[in-house]
DNA sequence: TATGAATGAGCTTTCATTCAT
DNA sequence: AATGAATGAAAGCTCATTCAT
């Protein structure tokens, strides 16, 4: 049990670490040192630099699945509320975890094929969810036609960049907020 | 001129080593031995790789500067169709340097503090004149009322990730089909 | 205490290589190759080339600074026998440190404004021991009259003149004879 | 003859880069950059970067011997003149040429065995011419007895520190005064 | 289980020299 | 004679990883 506390520490300072200095700035020499174990202690929790990455991303990831769930029409709860429970969660989450969240739009993107993949995949399941909801929407006459395909994409897109905004730049929103403001933009229309 | 050329010619050679391998994986030696020069060479024409990189990053952002024209209310032209011709001609733009538009999206975000502020502040201007323009549509009714700078934030993230799934991904699109998506999307509404 | 020596033997080795073939000519791979360490290992010891240098300067130099003793006028010890047991300790401490004192006087010498200076300050501090001798000595009569400085400048010069021959020359001396001889020159005229 | 004066400005240009970076600092661009050629020009004038350094070094050299004139014991001018004369001609050819100095004292030693050989063969010329005269002087009793060649020795290590400390350090002298400090210095002992 | 000294492949960059014009 | 773009060998240094203790 000591163990595997002693392997999450690490793993957070990892995170603390990638999200401050970036994957590759960030040496395993940086790390150890701020957990205060031997550089060959690294390798017997960990396979390597890498892995120890993929395990922060795979973590987040798994978080960011869980808080995702498929929307059940049949639900007593309206779908819209369904939507808006899966935004909240997942920007909730991406706020919470804001050095993940850092790492894994600023470090894992292009880092490896692997990677690629995996960032892809998970956006692709997202968007399955998304499109999903928007089809049967449409089928129900809740949703103007269009591409869900697209409409997915975008809705992904602008949770993206307003939690990208509110690490790297300037904006400074809560999550209620944020929620609020997507629902406003996509609920209405933006323009009439 | 025709050092000119050549210079051009391992720009865009380096641009496409770079979306090969990424920044890190991309090395000198891979630039030089594609473009048929020797290692030396290189840096006659360049800083080191950094300055190359960014150069490329700089030549992209300045033609998406160019593409992106303010929205002009007193101009005969509608203000919806200034602004789907400024998400055609980004988009457009995109689409058709993908190579920069990888190494933008996945290479040149947390490579650098300088490269973060470049970024930043080239989205911070887009911004501006997205909000300008939404703020000017809540203005004149035209468009819903909603926090100008989150939607603006939420449109940039769209057509980002739209292009990001397209060049990364298995999304499938023409620059009609994603413009004409975006403005289905935000321009009805899209849960009614 | 067994990586202390390991130090130690990889200073020494690098004194050997250095006076071998100069501080430029002489590769980190010439002085890893030879202590039969990695090429990783000599950055764990040391800074860098310059560094490893800088230390074997200073450790002469420390060396001769304990060598040379303040003459003391009031002591019982006749002030020319103080200041011979100084030429003698200077001396026999260059020619036992022949690798030492060949890079300090060929490779430290217009390396760097910082050697220089180093060096200046080491030569300036012997000078002023010295001119404070031969101040003293004009005042009680022993010294002939000329400037103190060029005089001390002059000696200085002789010891560094005759190691320097018997290093890199074909001067064959001893400690003995070069004091001696030394003596010899300026025993009866500088010194009355 | 525009091609010999271009040829020796040049040089002139590439003693005051050596003597302003030394050796190694100074590039083959410094030196054209400064002489206004073009690099390949530089390799017409000289085989390399190498010789031209030894071009200079043996300039000044062959002048230093042109100004060491062999002492005639049976000449009218008193022997003490002829060398106070040598004396005089050389510091006063060393402090006139301060760069070639730097470069001689401060790059030539040690840069190579060629150079080092070169120097030495200088020296010991020098030595013996002194040696002679000191020899001579024994016999004819001007001289006292001591070690010819040590005194040779000192005498031209006197002179160097001299000339190397109003260089480089602090010491701020001029020819007469060095002289006459020699001559305060050596002149009462070692001749008698 | 923990350590940290040792490793060495591999990188970026420099710069004296060449050679086509 | 003059140019300067091109060359490429070679250097210093880093750092993820290993392994003897």
């Amino acid at each position: 049990m000591k163990s595997a506390e002693r392997r999450a520490q690490v793993l957070a300072i990892a995170a603390a670490v990638f999200a401050e200095k970036g994957y590759h700035a960030a040496k395993v020499d940086d790390i150890v040192q701020r957990a205060r174990i031997a550089r060959g202690t690294f390798y017997l929790y960990f396979e390597d630099k890498h892995a120890l990455f993929g395990e922060l991303i795979d973590g987040l990831l798994g978080r960011l699945r869980t808080a995702i769930r498929r929307i059940d029409v049949a639900a007593p709860e309206p779908v819209i509320e369904q939507l808006r429970a899966n935004v909240r969660r997942v920007v909730a989450l991406l706020f919470e975890e804001r050095a993940l969240t850092k790492i894994m739009v600023s470090d894992a993107v292009g880092l490896d094929p692997g990677f690629d993949d995996k960032l892809l995949s998970f956006y692709g399941q997202v968007r399955s969810v998304l499109e999903g909801s928007l089809s049967e929407g449409q089928r129900l006459g809740l949703v103007q036609p269009c591409s869900p395909q697209l409409a997915a994409t975008a809705v992904i897109g602008s949770v993206k960049e307003i939690v990208y905004q509110s690490i790297f730049g300037r904006l400074q929103v809560g999550v209620e907020e944020v929620v609020d403001s997507l629902f406003a933009c996509y609920g209405q229309s933006l323009l009439r």
